[in-house]
DNA sequence: TCGGCAAAGTTGTCCGGACATATTCTAACG
DNA sequence: CGTTAGAATATGTCCGGACAACTTTGCCGA
C-alpha cells in the first residue's frame, strides 16, 4: 500500500503541497483497516514524502524520496579525524576580527560584535596539526577562560553554558596556501600549500553560533568518511 | 515507555548482545497493551538501539543512540561538487593495474583480475578539474565502451548492467603532490601540491565494486558539505 | 548419532473499536 | 462586521484480539 501511494505521488496524482485523502477515505478505497492505512502513511512520512499534522491532514512535501546516501557520526569530533588526544590552546587574535577572515568566509553581522581567538592544534606529543582561528559572538567570550583545550571543544562549551543548540554544521574545504600568520605559528613558509577548512556552526534559526577556519599543511592533511546507502525502509 | 527502556539500556540493565524481555513480558510489566509495547520497541529499533527479528526476539545492539550528526545527499554526484556539466573521458591505463595504485590504496585481491582506466575530468568549457584513475574488476570491462562520460557515472553503469548494488562508499582525502602521470595529463608540474581523493565503492558484503583515485590540483580544489543534527525522533 | 519433523515461542500483520487532541469551519452573538 | 464558542473533521494514542511467518527447541525415528 505504501508502494502504491508512493507511485501515485511520483506520477503526480497528488502534487507537492496538496493534501492526501484522509485516512478514512484511503481505508475505504483500499478496503483495509485504519491500522493498515496508518502504517502505510507512517512509512511515507518516514521516507520524507509527506508531512502529517493532527487535525489538519496529510500533505505531500516531496515526490521522490530524498537522501539516498548518508554519512553519520556520533560527534563532531569525528568530522576531522582529530583523535581525542589533541590539544588546542587559544589566545586572542590581534587585529579586527572581521579583517582576519579569509576569503570565502563571510561573518554575518550578528546581534553583536565578533571576537576572534586563534591557536595551534597539536598532538599530545607536541606535533602541530593545524592553525585554527575561531570567531564567536562577543557575548560568549566568558567561556574562553574555561577552555582548557582538552576533551571539550569550544562549541560544546558554548552549548552547555548558554543554552544554545547547534542544529547544523556547514563545512567547506579548499586548496590554499598558508597565510603569513599561520605559517609563522606552524613554523613553515607562507607559500606552502595547505588545505583551508571553514566551518560554520548554526543554530536552528541558522544564526551562527561559532565560525572557524583551520589551515592544514597539505602534506599532513588527511580526511576520511564512509557513506552508507539508505534503502528507504519498507518500500 | 521508550524513554524508560532506553534509560535501562543506557544504565546497562540489559547489555549489548543480550535479549530484551518479550513483548508479552513487557506488556505485563508496564500494564499496557501489546500495541503500545510494539510502538515503544519500534522507536528503539529506529534509533538503532535494538534489532528485532521475527521468531527470535529483540536484541540490544547499542547502549547509546548512534549518529548524532548526519550528512545526507541525493546522489553520489553530490559527493564532490561535480556539477552535472563535467565530462570524463577514459582510456586504458598503461602498466600493471596493481602497480598504478597510489600509496594508501589497497586493491583487495578479488575474484578476478583488476582493470585500470584513467582520464581527465573537465568542465564542458574544457577546463581540467582532476586526473582520475579507476580500477574495476575485469569482469565489468564490457561497460567501458558504453561509457560516454556524460550524465552517467561508471559505478552507476555497472549497477545497471550487472545487478550489483553499491551499499557503502568509503572516501579518503589526503594531501599529496601530483604524480608524473597526472601532472602530464593536467599540464602541470609533478611537484605541484594536490589533494588525492581515494574512493572505494563496496557492495553489501563489502566486496569492492569499483575503486577510484583522483588527483586535484590544490589551488582549484573545493569541497563542501552540510551536517544536520539528528534528534533521534520520539525520545 | 544424526536428520527430520512437530510443537512451542516470538515477532509481523491485520482487524475493529474507543477516546484524546489538534485544527478548521461555521454560526451565533456582540 | 469582527469575535468567539462550539461543532465537525482529522490525526494521535490506546485497547484487545486473531492469525501468519519465522526461529528455536526438543522429541522421535532411522
Amino acid at each position: 500500500m505504501a508502494r502504491t501511494l508512493q507511485a501515485r505521488i511520483a506520477e503526480g496524482l497528488w502534487k507537492i503541497g496538496e493534501a492526501l485523502p484522509t485516512e478514512q477515505e484511503l481505508c475505504a478505497e483500499f478496503g483495509v483497516s485504519r491500522h493498515t492505512t496508518r502504517e502505510a502513511l507512517r512509512v511515507l512520512a518516514e521516507a520524507g514524502l509527506v508531512r502529517r499534522r493532527q487535525g489538519s491532514g496529510t500533505e505531500v512535501i516531496a515526490d521522490t524520496p530524498p537522501a539516498l546516501y548518508r554519512h553519520q557520526m556520533r560527534s563532531l569530533s569525528e568530522l576531522l579525524d582529530y583523535a581525542a588526544d589533541t590539544r588546542l590552546e587559544l589566545v586572542p587574535a590581534e587585529g579586527d576580527p572581521l579583517e582576519l577572515a579569509p576569503e570565502g568566509l563571510t561573518l554575518a553581522p550578528g546581534p553583536g560584535p565578533w571576537l576572534a581567538v586563534e591557536g595551534v592544534r597539536r598532538t599530545l606529543a607536541g606535533g602541530a596539526i593545524n592553525f585554527t582561528r575561531i570567531w564567536l559572538p562577543a557575548a560568549y567570550a566568558s567561556i574562553l577562560p574555561e577552555f582548557e583545550g582538552g576533551a571539550r571543544s569550544v562549541y560544546d562549551l558554548i552549548e552547555r553554558r548558554f543554552r544554545v543548540r547547534v542544529a547544523e554544521v556547514a563545512q567547506e574545504m579548499t586548496g590554499a596556501t598558508l597565510c603569513p600568520r599561520s605559517a609563522r605559528a606552524l613554523g613553515r613558509d607562507a607559500a606552502d600549500p595547505a588545505i583551508l577548512l571553514l566551518r560554520s556552526y548554526l543554530d536552528a534559526e541558522a544564526r551562527p553560533v561559532l565560525v572557524s577556519a583551520s589551515w592544514h599543511p597539505a602534506d599532513t592533511f588527511s580526511y576520511s568518511m564512509r557513506l552508507q546507502r539508505d534503502d528507504t525502509a519498507g518500500m
